[in-house]
DNA sequence: TGCTCTATGTAACATAAGATACGTTTGTAA
DNA sequence: TTACAAACGTATCTTATGTTACATAGAGCA
């Protein structure tokens, strides 16, 4: 690899454990829009995220999808982990949200480390539990939440997650993220635009109350 | 505690683990309906199913619930483990869904053989993968299926759970489960009951295709 | 038996969301 | 500049689900 470790990670992981990682994993800029993973991909190897965001789905077998949370830096893509360590095929697919920065280590060093090194250990329960939490959120909002709030909750993340109050992406592209459709999203983003609450442009929508 | 542990424990924990379970866990016999833990709680132990059932629930803030999954003898309770690692509250709320027979380890212990046991790393690990994957087949189901599927999955489950084709509820249950309202279950089983799927009787509902 | 509580059946209506269709706007590139 | 495709706006209709209201039925018990 080329590229010392983040800050995010060097501050939790043991020295040699870190020795490790620079010498085994391998570093990978992915542009934004690139697909990582897919629904049945077998997987060798696990991504720790030094830059960028990375938007984690469930695809259904009509094809259908739905956004369950992003990655950022520091994250790691805990249901891969657990593919990696089930040996199973992906139950998600994944997409480069931003262009984004990580280092992929490989299953057999996962293991090893398990046993070695206690901050591994602390960082895989600390990913399933984040993870388990984020997933726990989606289904809250899945659950008990119309449309118009996921909507609204939708634009919040991709915003906060860009860093960015005015997003760059189009109608449909929602429809796909939230399971719905194009008319629909039109019809609510509409509403939000009467209630100021966002402004409207072709491939824009800007935030107001944030 | 009183009795020895359960066959699926004894087969996949190491011989000492085994004996430090035995000394040190607490044999719990739990009634059906009885609330295990609610939104909020401090848990300070972390349960092992020797026999019968939990439901596990999500609650929001105006207390409408929804069904998240069972857990059966063999597992644990990782969004449990998952609050007990993470010193936080509780966010889901657990129920006996048939009396049910426990060993409730405390925290100390499980921190303690993380670090000592493999077989208890592996138990952990499995655990957390094997509740990522209910969580994604419950997304699954409230995302992409109508209230008539996720009805006739519900059944099905209950239906293997309890081990009886005959469950003995009432409409108004499901529907708190599924988070929908007592009318639309009964409109539900009604059409499911034309379609002969189902047979109905006041406090009892019986499968016919399994 | 008759009373009462709970469970269930069902009609009538309201609303959120999905589907279809078509018109309008806007950016881009020939 | 015009032509075109993609993005967006909007009306109309359908359907699933939620809400309210009330009737009926079964079970336990005085």
């Amino acid at each position: 690899m080329n590229q010392s470790i983040h800050p995010t990670y060097a501050s939790i992981f043991e020295k040699d454990l870190i020795e490790e990682i620079e010498q085994t994993a391998v570093f990978k800029k992915i542009p934004q829009d690139t697909t990582l993973i897919n629904i049945g991909d077998y997987v060798k190897s696990m991504p720790l995220l030094l830059s960028g965001a990375i938007k984690v789905l469930r695809v259904d077998d009509n094809g259908d999808e739905l956004l369950m949370y992003f990655l950022e830096t520091g994250d790691t893509c805990a249901m891969t982990m657990s593919c990696c360590l089930g040996h199973t095929k992906s139950e998600i697919k994944a997409v480069a949200e931003l262009d984004t920065e990580l280092l992929m280590i490989p299953v057999q060093k996962m293991e090893e480390w398990t046993a070695k090194y206690k901050s591994w250990r602390n960082f895989v329960f600390e990913s399933y539990h984040s993870r388990l939490q984020e997933l726990l959120h989606t289904v809250d909002t899945i659950a008990f939440l119309n449309m118009d709030e996921r909507l609204l909750k939708y634009l919040k993340e991709k915003a906060k997650v860009s860093g960015d109050t005015t997003l760059h992406t189009t109608h449909q592209e929602i429809a796909y993220d939230l399971n719905t459709s194009r008319v629909v999203i039109s019809r609510l983003l509409k509403k939000l635009e009467t209630m100021k609450k966002i402004k409207l442009k072709r491939n824009s929508i800007t935030l107001h109350s944030f």
